[in-house]
DNA sequence: ATCCGTGCAAAGTATTTGCAACCTA
DNA sequence: TAGGTTGCAAATACTTTGCACGGAT
């Protein structure tokens, strides 16, 4: 079954010279499956190994690879021995931000950037051309705040 | 030679009932010298070797998680591979924000924070109250801007 | 004297790579 | 058919750990 999804990936496989493959498809499902989550390599491995159990975990390495260097997805790294990935949303214009919670671990986002006269002063003082960023805030989440 | 950077070192290991050791004093020395950079473990290790060739690289690694968990280096990502480590300047309220240029892969810091009005709208909109923050900008130096 | 800290080597763990078989275009 | 892709296993590479010895308090 290919999904609408599938569809897109297929194009911008093509569009760069790529093939489009089960695992690839395969692997783009779950992502879409985990929309809103930080999967881990490994963890994404497992999900596609469900309904693909042939599938070998040095492929999901690779596609992550590749669907990163696409565009598709962000890389994120919490520190935790792991990359992790999330979908790259349709209209996003720049990476969103992560809520880390000390406590409890758990990581939100947030959609508000609110950069643009930071970035402006760094073009001023710095000469330095901002054209993406990735910011981490760490502290307590409300539950953890009592 | 004991310099004043090692007696800092020498009272914070006491208070926190660490013992103070040649190795450690010979790596915060390597660390002062690279101030302003941002050295991996293995780097380090070679730095120190030159005047204390007996070294282990464990040594070096358990330092850098010490002197972390001691709060006088921050952990550093650049998604190079390595752990890389800078020292906490003295009156540092914040951690500063890191330039990654693009091109030939520079790090340069910035001091300003910027942040405020961001992490207040945070804790109202999302009841999560910052305390710290990890901000790494992309893009292009002055040099490479040409 | 006590017991933390160190050096060495071995183990651990995430990730990458070589290669023959396979499958997409 | 041609060449990119895959699965498997081996190889990497950074980091951690076990252990006996050494050194700081």
């Amino acid at each position: 079954m290919i999904t609408g999804d599938s569809g897109f990936l297929k194009e911008k496989l093509k569009e760069c010279g790529y093939k489009f493959t089960g695992q690839r498809s395969a692997i783009l499902e779950a992502l879409i499956q985990c929309t809103g989550q930080h999967v881990s390599t490994e963890e994404l491995f497992n999900m596609v190994k469900v309904k693909h159990p042939e599938i070998g975990l040095a492929t999901v390495y690779r596609t992550m690879i590749l669907l990163d260097k696409l565009g598709l997805v962000h890389k994120l790294d919490f520190d935790d021995g792991f990359s992790r990935y999330e979908l790259v949303k349709p209209n996003e214009d720049h990476r969103h931000h992560h809520l880390i919670c000390s406590s409890c671990g758990s990581v939100s986002e947030v959609e508000e950037d609110l950069l643009d006269s930071l970035e402006e002063q760094i073009l001023k003082k710095n000469g330095f051309l901002v054209k993406d960023h990735r910011v981490q805030f760490y502290g307590l989440c409300r539950n953890c705040r009592g």
